[in-house]
Formats: structure tokens, sequence, C-alpha cells
DNA sequence: TCCATATTTGGAATTATTACAAACCAGAAG
DNA sequence: CTTCTGGTTTGTAATAATTCCAAATATGGA
């Protein structure tokens, strides 16, 4: 808690309850949950946190480069308290997302391509997970 | 058009009216438009079209492989008609999306990973365009 | 031509997200 | 201790994208 609160002051966040509560929940649940899983098992402590919250502090927290964001879905946001390069694993039957361990990719190194400038690379894949295979 | 109404009967995919414009929409403009655009663009020499049979027709074509879609934008559907491996540039202000040549790279040609069966690898560079640099 | 089935329509419902003004709160200044 | 100020949060309304579904229409074969 301490080093989350840390984490924000870093970057110049004000480290608000809901912001603090927020980001613990991020680095508590590594499954990419969705805005409304957030709000949903945030709320039961916090009865006054709005959905509204929730959208700003991620959308804050991503520009500022505290998380990352994922567009694997396609459905809604999802985002990602990892920093360290990896990759993710989509499960089309139960829709989980699961990290991968970064595979050593040459096109991860790319800062340009084209004459476009890169800023992000996302390496996704989807299929049907280990469980749903059984 | 011959060629497309094929490609639709070997799916046995019924070659109707509408589904055979909005193949070929899609192959004329290999910007992965959004179903709006898709749609906008269309209804003006078939203004009997409905938006939902866009949304129909996409979705058919991609459950029966003959269109791949994409989840690099995050906010709507884009489809992709190109069926060779490729990966895709997505600008973050203006945009746009780019096919970018297959870049070589070992992660694409894994099948399984950690148990989990890959049926789809996605490479998503996002960044900053050419045009949008200058 | 008629029938059975596939296709398409259009509007309503749903879901995710954003906009925004009002309310709230914490710390600085007096 | 009170007031002021600006950052934070709320809640509702608006928007955007998508899906649902029943009715209407078109199509190809008998």
């Amino acid at each position: 808690m301490e080093l989350l609160q840390k984490k924000l002051k870093e970057k110049r966040i004000r480290p608000s309850f809901h912001r603090i509560k927020i980001l613990k929940y991020l680095d508590r649940h590594r499954t990419h949950p969705t805005v409304d899983e957030i709000y949903e098992a945030l709320v039961k402590e916090v009865p006054s946190l709005s959905k509204t919250t929730v959208y700003n502090t991620l959308e804050l927290f991503s520009k500022k480069g505290i998380i990352g964001n994922l567009t694997i879905s396609g459905s809604e946001k999802r985002y990602d308290f990892e920093n360290k390069a990896h990759s993710h694993f989509l499960c089309k039957k139960c829709g989980k997302i699961f990290d991968i361990d970064k595979v050593d990719c040459p096109c991860e190194n790319n800062r340009a391509v084209r004459g476009h400038k890169i800023d992000e690379v996302h390496l996704y894949f989807k299929g049907v997970c280990k469980s749903c295979l059984m």
C-alpha cells in the first residue's frame, strides 16, 4: 500500500482514497478486469464509489503511464497493471485473458516502421484456453 | 465481381446483392473501415440498405472465415479483407489503420502456448503515422 | 406460379463510454 | 479556526456502438 502510494506520487498523481483502492485492486487482480468488474467489486466496501470515477481514474493512470491498456477483447476496456513487456492470450470461449511471458520477438524492438513512429507493440493470441479445452 | 461471388459460393454463402456489395466494398477499401463508414458509403447507391445488414453480413463473413477482424482500435469493429498474414499499425492521432507487411516473427507460428490452443495471432503497432508526424 | 426458406429491414433494447455541472474535500492562507 | 481554492468525485444525461427480434421481403427450386 505504501508502495502504491509512492507509485502515484512519483507520477504526480494525488493519492486519493479511491485512486489507491482502484490501483490496489488492479495490482491484486491481474486478470485485466473490466471497468464493471472493478466497480462492482469495490463498491461493496466503498459504497460511495461511482462508476465514472473508475473510468476517470483508469484513464488518468493510463495517461500517466502507470498502467497500460489492452484492446484484445474488442468489446470493452481492459487495463494492465504489469509494466514488464509481455503478451496476452484471449480465450474466445470463456473470455478470460491470460498474461503470457514475453515471447522473444524481433518486432517488439522496432521503433518505427514505414516511417510511422511506434510507441506500443501489442502481441495478442486468441484461441481456446487450457481449461476450456478439457 | 465474378471472383467475389465465387469466393462466397465456396464458403456456401448465398451471394445476395447486399452481400456482394459489402464484400466488394471491403475489397476496394483496404483501410479497415468501420461499420458506419461502410454503411454510409453504400447506402448512397443502395438506399434500402440497413445498418443491421452490414453488421449481420460482416459477422457472417467473419464466422465463415472470408474476412478477419481486428481489435486494434478498441472502440469499434474493424474488419480485414486481406487473408495473407500481416500486421497492423494504428495512428493514435488520426485513427487510421495501416497494413504492415508481415514481420517475420517466431511467435506467429506458435500453435499453442502454456496449454492454450492458439487460433489467431495479432500483432499491433500503435503510435503516430508518417503524415501526422509532419 | 407458388412455397419454403433465407435474407433483410427497422425500430427498440442493451451495453459501454463520455460529458458535464454540481457537490465535496483537503490543504494553504489568513 | 475559518475561508478560499483547486483538485476530486458524484450522478445524471447524452452519445455511440452493437444486438435483438419480429415483421416484411426476396430468392431459388418444385
